[in-house]
DNA sequence: AATGAATGAGACTTCATTCAT
DNA sequence: GATGAATGAAGTCTCATTCAT
């Protein structure tokens, strides 16, 4: 055991406790919603109430932990996808990734327009993290002829999370209305070829 | 059983209070979403918790019965507003009023697929009452010019749900991503050009 | 139809309205015991609950009356058995029924030891009407050599109605327990003979 | 996993608790009966109510556990009288105990007709316990000569606790049918004298 | 620092009782 | 007089949160 920087261990344990209460949230909050009781997050994370209220003090405190989490990690997901996969494909699949992220928080929406300050920061993070990932699969995308350009990431993003409030969606992919939107989005060449003929 | 024709004396009353309750739980769904305490209810509606109780058993009754007469208004506000506007004006209010229906309807997505047995009935009559509404103001507009036609009244009705679903939208008009697809929904006179570069 | 003596005939009403209480009082006692909500009586007995105010405004009134009612009635029984019957068999009839009537109070005793004021008359009553009728069947059981003398009818009603406390008892007769302490009234003829061989 | 021999530090605090309660329940169900207010019950032991949620979480449970922790103490009892009187002193003494036990249970016999299951397994303990400790009792007085052999230590019990069911008794004394139930229990010279009129 | 027991506010629900019709 | 709707007190139970160990 080459111990790195001689740390103090209590710094691990206390950053351990807070990545599976962070875990734990997640579960919870998918499987409960929001507001879930706080012994039963302690519970799944393995650490007794006190733990939980110690590091996250109120629950607006943890659900916006577990919301910037998230966002930060479909982010990260974004180049990922972009460096492995071809742009349409990459857009389309990380769309599937953002509508699970989204489904994931029963009743965040709610919790949102309750006024708690604890959530005052978090619309702005989500617009400066995934604004940009947004914005980079679009240009991708655009760029390799797959959707037509125009198209505002964040709107986007706000209309495809609003679809995808209802639709626990059984294999992981988005549900019927996003497909629908996602349709519109790509390039109208076979969509013209759709309209012009004559109308019933 | 004495006087024969005399009609049921103590209803009217009890019809009263039954009305002051849904308007009630209208009113407190709206504010503090539909897992408002009972009690709030009861004051809103100036009556005794007991008699919220006799009238609506379960919260989902309540709520089912709210759900079901906000429904009907919605629905019969269609023929009215047909009657009275043309053909896109009355489409165009007529979903601004359903946006305001399922605004004010916090977390009830979330309760509808609780599972809870009370609710199953609802999607139907949804369909049931909405889905003409929607068509004949659709058919109107279609005939009149204002909108493509092609379009499924329930399909639409559910995505402009969906979106409205966050937003309480300032002065009661739908908020920026249904106005989006409303625009879509509109003939494609304009948007065709746009489309078709080279339609000579 | 002869009418009687042309009474008023809101009074048979108000007698019939009585004892359809009295008998639906007795009825949902024995069901759910004499804590039984007053809404379940007064449905019981086809009649609304201002009714049952009316007629019992507290439910002591009630318990008493049902109580005394059954005094009455079982009181009534011993007579009738003693003419119809044999001694001996006269009086275990009779045990049994009592045994049935003390079953259906559920919770009586308790009652009873409430120190409500409406309860005060009751065990007079009850010993005033059922120590005669105990003791005439006795004594006929006495005479007829069925039943050792000395027994006094009230400390057997009591002991009998003690033991007659927990058991419903299957087909209407009275429990294990009592039967013993029956047995033990008959005359030693047999019963000494039982008792003299050799002891274990 | 630290300090290993330590033991469970908060646990005596929990265990004061769970007595206090049970105590606490003891003497408010003899007071008020089984079905006392929860929060009676807390405030006598001195703690909230949601102490005695989270020791017992219902109220069945409780009664389970004042009855079982009676039970060893009245079977208890019987082996501390034993030792230090005389055989039939013993038995008189310890019966008077069961006596004021059962007195002190206020509606639990219809409380066990509940069909709760929380209290299946009580008859099942009350006969395992207290059985062996009246069977102790009865074998010694009979040897003396203080009662008559023959008797089963269950169904005695049955009978008394029924006896004794309707009698707080004055001053802790079993009432006048237990009495006249035990005296019957005593040796029969005289009774036997009585009852065999021709010995010689 | 972690744990989980204790607390008690507050939500739910049931009924006894009153009273307008 | 009868009816049953309304009331609201009272009891149950569930957590969020604190705090001793």
């Amino acid at each position: 055991m080459p111990s790195p920087a001689a740390g103090r261990p209590a710094r691990a344990d206390a950053r351990k406790n807070q990545d599976a209460l962070l875990a734990a949230a997640r579960t919870v909050f998918a499987r409960s919603g929001v507001d879930a009781p706080a012994r039963e997050i302690a519970a799944e994370g393995g650490v007794g109430v006190g733990t939980l209220y110690r590091n996250f003090p109120t629950r607006s405190d943890l659900v916006a932990a577990v919301f910037t989490t998230e966002i930060d990690a479909t982010a990260a997901a974004a180049a990922e996808f972009l460096a492995t996969e071809a742009p349409g494909a990459a857009l389309e699949h990380w769309i599937a990734r953002f509508t699970r992220f989204v489904a994931t928080k029963q009743g965040l929406s709610a919790a949102l327009r309750s006024g708690d300050p604890a959530f005052d920061a978090l619309p702005g993070y989500f617009a400066e993290k995934l604004g940009p990932a947004m914005r980079s699969l679009l240009d991708a995308a655009e760029a390799s002829g797959d959707v037509r350009p125009g198209v505002d990431p964040l709107d986007l993003l706000q209309a495809v999370g609003d679809l995808s409030h209802r639709a626990p969606s059984a294999d992981g992919s988005p549900n019927a209305m996003v497909r629908l939107l996602l349709d519109g989005l790509r390039t109208r060449e076979a969509d013209a070829a759709t309209q012009r003929p004559a109308s019933s």
